[in-house]
DNA sequence: ATAGATGTTTAGCTATGCTAACAATTAGCT
DNA sequence: AGCTAATTGTTAGCATAGCTAAACATCTAT
């Protein structure tokens, strides 16, 4: 029955969040920009989350957090505070640095992931890009790459 | 073709794994249990990694930072090291406060994907279901729970 | 007994999450 | 105008988790 199916997906999915964090942090320390910031940028350029308190929402975490994830990025040089006297117009922008790197780190995670999952066959591959979709879907993960729908 | 499947499965994916891992912390911080306790105790459990060795190795882990999470789950309770003279044999254990814990963590965190994810169709549960098993055995997730296959 | 190999811990760094408290800015209201 | 209240952002402080490098044991084998 159908309980039993979402009881054993779930039992399945939890665990694989971990495993899969830590394979793609290697990949991020390569490219030196981590998760939270690569998705950070891409939410701020490609949602125009350009506040801490839009970029707190949109991320789900705690507005200290985004201010101190901004900060990072600003001092990494890929993302810029616009600051005039105008307080209520966007004011974080992503830089050009910083859409490259969004581009490089997807690249690396995504190499990484094929390395991981070579194992695959045909068939799994095709379900994972549904279910990936629908996940996507699900939580609310916007495009965030500079390539809409490859 | 299959390239653009996979490419496009890659691309979703790695960006799943953020959110999820955000979510999922909170149930972690209910319980008191973070991620990678849960893991290791499933994994000194279920797979007798019973070393700070063995347990690095299987989680894919620094020795350091296999030390210092057997070092929490000790201070604890969650599990012990049954430390006599005999430096060969099985060292550390996982207390019955620790497999309980596993229980009431890996209760919680399905719990929060389990409503993070109302929206999802019948078929895309089973999709779901499928894929997490694929991926559970490439990324060699070991059972992990006291129920075996429920 | 000493040297080498193996395994563990210590020390120290970075990043990310949180809450609570503070500052500053904006808006509203008398 | 001026005071208050609400919104917004930052600072301070705590905890976990990942890493590397280096110290420290502890066995093994010569």
């Amino acid at each position: 029955m159908s309980q039993s199916h979402k009881s054993r997906a779930l039992q399945l999915l939890h665990r694989l969040v971990l495993p899969l964090d830590r394979a793609l942090q290697a990949a991020d320390r390569q490219t030196g920009c981590s998760a939270a910031q690569l998705s950070a940028l891409s939410v701020i350029h490609f949602l125009e989350a350009n506040t801490i308190g839009r970029l707190a929402a949109q991320e789900k975490i705690s507005a200290p957090t985004a201010s101190r994830l901004v900060e990072g990025l600003v001092r990494q040089g890929l993302a810029r505070r616009a600051d005039g006297d105008d307080r209520r117009s966007g004011r974080i922008e992503v830089t050009v640095a910083g859409l490259a790197a969004v581009e490089v780190a997807c690249a690396a995670r995504e190499a990484i992931l094929a390395d991981l999952l070579v194992g695959l066959s045909e068939e799994e591959w095709l379900q994972l890009r549904a279910v990936s979709g629908a996940l996507a879907r699900e939580l609310d993960v916007g495009p965030g790459s500079v390539h809409p729908n490859a």
